[in-house]
DNA sequence: TCCGTTATGTTATACTGTTGCGTGGAGTGT
DNA sequence: ACACTCCACGCAACAGTATAACATAACGGA
């Protein structure tokens, strides 16, 4: 099922000619898989078998994802999330459940906003932090 | 001038019944001078003369005063900056220019946005990156 | 072939933030 | 005055996050 997306990316970067290598292709899918946010000494962890990774090794790979629009930073927490809706134009818009990790992610339509008198945007970090549908719902009651 | 500052939060800790003690005043008062987001190492080695701060002095007085909401800390920067609408209700918004550092900030009106499929957020970060309106005219062009 | 570019490996280090424990002063009740 | 508690702060050590600087490898074009 996450090969979908995995497929996806690297369509997306055959056509616009960027190398998803190997290690850049396996972070991707260890973000894709973990489903919630990952930081970056556990991506490194769980590159280690069989590499023997560096920190450099990861946050060039996380670069490089952010970069092409696959992988999201979440500021908040100094963590990663794969992005699903990869290449979508527009402020990302992240939901972060903080009883279950999940993240929703959202993409404003909208062009950047123009901020008071004159302000250029020409990057936003839009993060909500809360409780998901499942987790807030009765049965879920802590 | 940052003294009107200064004075309207000690009145509100006074109100709330908060100390805001001499190295908390102190922090606020350089934040408040700065006029832009500060490292918490750079607002610690600005309270060294005179005093032997260490990281917890510092961190904790941070935690005190965002509590407080005398202070945002802007996530993506790793940075404190005072809050110039003290007490303000709702989500705060930032503005920052990444060409003279300064921070404009919006305290949204409406209630926490209700987010897709009935998340709850509890907690907002929305921060805005570009150039402010002066640095963006022709006149500083770069 | 030679060279420029890009990706990765490797080592070390800088920067950011926390834990845990001890001390001392302000307030409170006796 | 005394004991007691709470809270802020000092202090030492450490954990977690990120980057600098340099070396090597792999590929494609002149």
């Amino acid at each position: 099922m996450s090969n979908k997306a995995l497929d996806a990316a690297e369509r997306l970067c055959r056509s616009r000619g960027l190398a998803l290598t190997p290690v850049r292709k396996r972070v991707l899918e260890l973000l894709l898989e973990a489903n919630a946010p990952v930081k970056a000494y556990d991506l490194l962890a769980a590159l280690r078998p069989g590499a023997n990774a560096q920190p450099p090794t990861i946050y060039r790979a996380l670069d490089f994802l952010t970069r092409a629009g696959l992988v999201h930073r979440v500021e908040a927490l100094n963590a990663y999330t794969a992005c699903l809706h990869a290449g979508g134009r527009g402020a990302a818009e992240l939901y972060v459940c903080e009883t279950c990790g999940l993240v929703e992610e959202r993409h404003r339509k909208g062009v950047l906003p123009e901020g008071p008198g004159g302000f250029q945007v020409s990057r936003s970090v839009i993060e909500h932090y809360g409780r998901c549908a499942a987790c807030a719902s009765p049965a879920a009651k802590a």
